[in-house]
DNA sequence: CTCACTATGACGTAGCGTTACTGTAT
DNA sequence: CATACAGTAACGCTACGTCATAGTGA
């Protein structure tokens, strides 16, 4: 199939197929003439990657892993401990993010009170 | 004074503060000779700059605001108004990041499962 | 003159989206 | 031939960091 089947089936884009090969995340594909030509196999890559994407992973972090075992098959032990450094990492986030809700709201009773002369400190 | 005194009261650094310039979102400073000089007014304008940073606003939405009101005494009311919807975005961002740690620790436990045939769906 | 400080300019980052223009399969 | 689809190239976006090179103030 070619390139927009591709994407559609596999729920990305024509431009993010590209930009993958681009940085050597996925491996060139064959070519029918000019057209590059993808099997069922790469719409799997291509619905994995998305998928790490979606769970917080770069494409950096990915090719750095797939760099590692390319070829073989991917050890679950590897798949493993990058989930669990990335739910860490999220935990974080969200922890971060919290205290950027907090600090909204304070800010805001600081307003609502009108301080005369804004604090700009922000702690 | 000259920018690095004015970056380290700030608590900012040399580059951001010309690229705040440089966007249009700081106004050019006066010069002696070639070297910008500020006052204790930028410094307080690079702080509450920062200070909103950290809240989640980004240079442009900052720039808007401060477009509008050139000079004038910022209302209240439109400070308030865009900490509302932060405060919103950032509910938002809190939500879609514990999904994802939801789906991180649902595709680890199928991988402790050693599914035979990855599901790539990721629903 | 020295030496720390500053100025300008340009490239790098993440992950594509978006033109813009041209080539190809059917 | 028409036309949908594909190709490459290159800039846009966010907020600066990081050189590289050169000029300036005290």
């Amino acid at each position: 199939m070619y390139i927009g089947k591709a994407a559609r089936l596999s729920g990305t884009t024509i431009k993010s197929i590209r930009h993958y090969e681009e940085i050597g995340l996925l491996p060139p594909p064959q070519r029918r003439g000019a057209y590059r030509v993808y099997s069922e196999q790469s719409v799997e890559l291509l619905m994995f990657i998305k998928c790490a994407q979606q769970l917080g992973f770069k494409l950096k972090e990915m090719q750095a892993i797939l760099d590692q075992h390319r070829g073989q098959t991917l050890p679950w032990q590897v798949v493993g401990n990058a989930i669990d450094s990335k739910k860490q990492a999220v935990m974080n986030q969200i922890a971060a993010l919290q205290q950027v809700h907090a600090g909204l709201v304070e800010f805001e009773s600081r307003f609502a009170a009108r301080a005369p002369e804004l604090d700009l400190a922000c702690h």
